[in-house]
DNA sequence: CTGAAAGCGCTAACAA
DNA sequence: TTGTTAGCGCTTTCAG
């Protein structure tokens, strides 16, 4: 962008900014095609009301002076913006995770088919967008920054929360089965034979890895088999913890001979926890993961897996953010399915 | 934002409008305050020219008001934005990745506290970025979108690549030593003994896997080791093609007592392939990675991996965006190092 | 140190 | 269908 001119703009003024920058407004466009301004306007809003004739002569000239309108004189002319917001927790965990990724996926490609722009901010929980910034805003998952959320709605800007299933907020969410989807492993697995079903946690600061718990719990409690608290091992999500929680496992005096994994990527490393202490998997000991990661296809074997649709969730949120921003005025909770993975890491009991 | 109020503001539309919306501008502060929106503006911008007196009442019709000023009229003003943007190319591959994420973060964290707008720009190499609507941009790597940045050039729009040493185009550039990373990767191996050293590439698509597997050769041509072409395998950086590529060099008659993997993830899988094989490593075959993707700390055996600096990588990019948009006229190619990060999956032949 | 007023580039109401 | 013109909310000159 240009700097502002000053206002004296005299003839040697005026021919020195010239020579450094052409003024390149809409006013050039509609001074070359020989229209007013009102008219080239017309043409970049796609109005109907202007004849074929003029509208060749502005294309032209916009072409020729490889015109492009400044979105700030017209967001504050049109006395609204394109932008949103994604906010995303600088929570470690949760972001050093496929899960961000794939969010960001869904999300940045539909904000390029709505033609919005993606104001991204990776929040601390301290700073804030500008609200007059963006026309709405996407929550990814609400971990240490509730109070943002709470200042966004209070601002009335239109909000979406992610990944989480927000009750106690007047707020639109996009969320999916977790309870649902771990009860449906653990219940394959149940249906497979096994009754010693042990379940490693995901970082129970999330709402997820809380649901996920849940799930197992229900799965275990409508099977009518009595709860090991031996069996629930909490983590963080990390492989690290992963590992510890498999081998605290395997040295129960009674093992699993399942093990519900809240994540794929810990449950990698059950897997190769087990393979070190000579056992199989499926064959001793069956194992079932969490979130369709593409990684959980390779390794000693395809993991099954409890699929979520991440980046469906993402395009769910542009477009209920996108509804609320044209003015609806009912907020909508969205819990989206999850989807059952067969693959080989599980095994009937023998 | 509010909508535009009509122009014919009678009475009752004023009051009509008002109690719908208050104005919020730096008028009603200006009002409330008791001073000139001139003063208003100097304290929000930190004029210098204030009395303590002013000041005082200005901030506190501020934060009475909750007011924040509209960054479009600011920029629409200033003739300038703060705003950047980010292009990450929607190439599967590369998106998948612990690259993109690491890259966001870094460049997050420090548009943050340099206090810019992140726009987030996901490129199918096709749509571009409003030239005006942002002060420069970041590329994340070229692989589709060369066209992009040449525009970008044209437009003399500050502009930055990460990830890839440009050397025909005057553009900053924010690379990593790969072909260094690489041949000391190489000479760790030959160090230990090594002398049949295979290499799994990369998606030589990218500059960066063809510089590794240029170090490669050249760490194997300083050891005056012929390079036998059976023990380079190319592949796209999945971790399926890496499960191929290592059962094929387990298949060579005269397979390599060390192979050097192109990534991390794949280099997991390469481990694991080994392993099923029923061979050991590091005791059979050494493996060293490239990324330190966090991943690679868990699993059979902590992976000896080529370190790059990612976020760091990021941080320079978004300093060096910020100079330029100060007004810096000379370019810089900065090529970080990386760093050997020996763990446990090499080992000396015996 | 302060305030009046002229823009920044664009949109939209209104009159032609 | 077109053009004139008054803003949108803020910054910056310039004259106090």
């Amino acid at each position: 962008m240009q700097a502002r001119v000053p206002r004296n703009d005299d003839y040697l003024e005026r021919m020195r900014t010239k020579s450094t920058k052409p003024k390149n407004s809409i006013e050039e466009v509609a001074k070359l095609a020989g229209v007013s301004i009102t008219t080239v306007s017309r043409v970049i809003n796609k109005l109907p009301t202007v004849t074929e004739e003029n509208r060749r002569k502005v294309e032209d000239a916009v072409r020729k002076l490889r015109f492009s309108p400044s979105p700030f004189a017209q967001a504050l002319a049109k006395g609204k913006t394109s932008g949103i917001g994604l906010v995303i927790p600088r929570y470690e965990g949760l972001f050093y995770s496929f899960y961000a990724l794939e969010l960001i996926r869904g999300i940045g490609t539909l904000c390029d088919v709505f033609k919005m722009d993606l104001l991204l901010h990776l929040s601390d929980g301290r700073s804030n967008f500008n609200a007059k910034s963006v026309a709405g805003v996407i929550f990814a998952d609400i971990i240490t920054n509730r109070s943002q959320l709470e200042w966004a709605l209070r601002e009335n800007i239109p909000c979406v929360v992610i990944n989480n299933y927000v009750s106690d907020l007047e707020v639109s969410s996009i969320s999916i089965d977790n309870v649902q989807g771990a009860k449906e492993a653990v219940k394959y697995l149940i249906g497979l034979g096994h009754k010693k079903i042990a379940h490693i946690t995901g970082d129970l600061i999330s709402q997820a890895a809380n649901q996920r718990l849940e799930g197992y719990k229900l799965g275990i409690q409508e099977a009518k088999i009595k709860e090991n608290p031996d069996y629930i091992i909490k983590t963080d999500y990390s492989r690290g913890q992963a590992r510890v929680a498999t081998e605290k496992l395997l040295n129960l005096s009674e093992p699993p001979t399942a093990i519900f994994v809240a994540s794929d990527s810990m449950a990698l490393e059950t897997v190769t926890v087990i393979m070190e202490k000579g056992k199989k998997v499926p064959g001793d000991i069956s194992i079932i993961g969490f979130d369709d990661n593409p990684t959980s296809l390779y390794g000693h074997v395809a993991l099954t897996t409890v699929r979520q649709p991440l980046i469906r969730m993402g395009e769910e949120a542009v477009k209920e953010l996108n509804s609320l921003i044209k003015g609806k005025k009912d907020i909508t909770r969205m819990v989206l399915p999850t989807e059952l993975v067969v693959r080989e890491s599980c095994k009937a009991i023998s």
